[in-house]
DNA sequence: GCAACCATGACGCAGCGTCAGCGTAA
DNA sequence: CTTACGCTGACGCTGCGTCATGGTTG
């Protein structure tokens, strides 16, 4: 069981997000200490690793909300949605940078 | 002198939208009529346009600012700058992209 | 008197960053 | 005791969309 200071420091994310998620309920600690302070185990990380992974690939989170918690979700679908998605963010970046050579 | 909703349709914008500009003083009536409408002159006309055209290449509200109301700014410069941010923001989504093929 | 338009708040959204104020751990 | 860390709010940021409430115009 480790803290969110360890978890934050291992995922290379911030504590804040760590909360955020929490908040969320995007990746919740499976566990508290008497204290009050957030304990996460292995499958937590894993989870978290996971999040990360689609959060990297920019799924919103959530998105990713429903990815890694539908185990039935088609995530073969979501990635080539996304990829799509992505790429038509791409050419509108393309036409403004068309946009502004012409200026 | 025009009217909140004859500029919105002029421009293409929202009416909400040009509250916004107003509010963050950028693009202000010159004028209200005597029950606090917003009056457009021509010149408040040519500024939105101005506005508007740096906003399609992307600019943040708080540049086209910059932009619009120095004179003496360097468009030149901004514009190549601003080119390179979305080349730049292309090359990410690109590999955002391959990571999702990779996936 | 009614429809259409205007005004000023003010909350909501996405994803946290960044204090603030205060308890806990070692 | 001190230092480092944890907790829960809660506001800020970007650019408006979207009510809500109420006055104005024609």
């Amino acid at each position: 069981m480790r803290t969110v200071g360890e978890v934050a420091r291992l995922a290379r994310v911030s504590v804040r997000t760590l909360h955020h998620y929490d908040e969320i309920g995007l990746v919740q600690p499976s566990g508290r200490s008497e204290a009050g302070y957030r304990l996460y185990d292995d499958r937590d990380l894993e989870r978290l690793q996971s999040v990360l992974f689609y959060r990297e690939l920019g799924f919103a989170l959530e998105e990713i909300r429903a990815i890694v918690s539908d185990p039935a979700f088609d995530r073969g679908r979501a990635l080539r949605e996304q990829r799509d998605l992505l790429r038509a963010r791409m050419q509108h970046l393309g036409r403004m940078v068309e946009a502004i050579e012409a200026a």
